[in-house]
DNA sequence: AGATTATTTTACAATAGCGTCAAATCGCTC
DNA sequence: GAGCGATTTGACGCTATTGTAAAATAATCT
């Protein structure tokens, strides 16, 4: 392993100084590379330690215990993914159809960006601390009930099916997080392809049954569907 | 713990006695339940033989090791749902449609009666031998291929949206997989239920947009739907 | 009852891996 | 190049757990 390069600034002494955050993050990373290769209690923090090309004492001085390093990784994966599911739920389109679809897209993004790192989280929430757990408990709930909105919001304009809205977020998660474990950024789709795949399925899988007229009194189905037609028709008249 | 009581067979020591096999049974129930609570690695043998009321040693009587308790418990699960998709998959009904519902239902049905030991199955794939592991990933495989037939088929037919097969059934089957991490049997909703909706929310998210404009891409159905609706517009909109 | 087999236990290595500490080294400032 | 804080290292103790083997107990058969 080669020498971690300084750079040169004067100081900064306030906070964390940036070599040693830097280092921190090569721990982060060959930590998830190996915890997700060789599960958590499968690798060792000489494992980490031969990784990086220190000796596993160094370790210590940028985290108290092994469990730390476990901890910090899946929390700043689950912040990442609340904090985008937020942002979304906050532009607040008038839309449900367009905000679940968007809500989808970024979440299956987000986790196919992070493949590994998500791996570790989904196996290994039994080794988190009580703290970390609940940290994660939060996050996740966070990210569901946000999801769950919009369904609910969407079902009571007439967009989408009565559904029940929790049940359904879970559905949905399930289809995007299970990404983690199949997804290869070597394969023959891209990330995002195929999150726009999934979008699609989403918005489809509770979208109301087309009664030609019967509830024609409901226009904003109408509307939404007329959305939906242009998104087809833009692709259709789009390709070469 | 109680004794193990025998029956009165006059032998049948040409396989595993009836007695052996109960008793290993119930290794394996208390394994499921500290594998899934604590983690494999989380969970000692100790922990196991406390539970059934026995020492720790005993258990060596009915299992090698501590990780053929882990691939025994998993083989059993893959294996089960495996020869549910291939079944479902044989009695071939004509309709795509209606295979792919029952597939969906009989997976999700199937991982709600055993969310423990799916839980262990998805979480410690990383600490399974070698030749283990090659059986988990043939009857996944199969699991797959089976669900990507079936959409392929539907395609072919039409009725299906021409999605990539392989993608799709890898997504509806994260819905389904995803339940063993949020499934509690004391909810409000019972397994068979969610099963349902899940197999409704499946069959409508690949299904094409138009009931009436056989194929997606073609124009001119799209233009004529349209003409439709604003028809349909027109008469609502003039309402007092 | 006595013999034979099945099952469980007590006792015993052996190992791997975590966390700690004081000493050594590095990189920089004066 | 002496001094000082930041960083790394070698050596050590410790615990938890796995797996084994021979002895003890229970069950079954003749």
């Amino acid at each position: 392993m080669t020498a971690v390069p300084r750079n040169a600034q004067p100081a900064a002494p306030a906070s964390v100084p940036a070599s040693k955050a830097l280092l921190r993050q090569a721990i982060l990373t060959a930590a998830s590379r190996l915890f997700a290769a060789n599960g958590f209690a499968g690798t060792s923090l000489q494992n980490i330690a031969d990784e990086i090309g220190v000796t596993r004492p160094a370790l210590y001085y940028y985290f108290r215990s092994k469990d730390e390093i476990l901890a910090s990784l899946v929390e700043d994966i689950t912040i990442g993914a609340l904090k985008r599911s937020a942002q979304i739920e906050a532009r607040s389109s008038n839309s449900p159809t367009a905000s679940l679809r968007q809500m989808v897209m970024a979440q299956a993004r987000w986790i196919m960006q992070h493949p590994l790192e998500f791996r570790v989280l989904l196996r290994t929430e039994n080794y988190l601390s009580d703290k970390a757990k609940a940290v994660q408990d939060t996050a996740k709930r966070g990210i569901l009930t946000a999801f769950a909105r919009i369904i609910e919001a969407g079902v009571a304009k007439g967009e989408f099916r009565p559904v029940d809205p929790h049940m359904a977020a879970l559905a949905l998660l399930g289809m995007c997080n299970w990404s983690a474990f199949w997804f290869s950024s070597d394969g023959r789709k891209s990330a995002d392809e195929i999150a726009e795949t999934m979008a699609e399925m989403a918005v489809n899988s509770i979208r109301p049954a087309r009664e030609n007229g019967k509830d024609a009194g409901n226009l904003s189905a109408l509307l939404a569907q007329w959305r939906e037609d242009i998104d087809i028709f833009e692709k259709v008249a789009a390709k070469p």
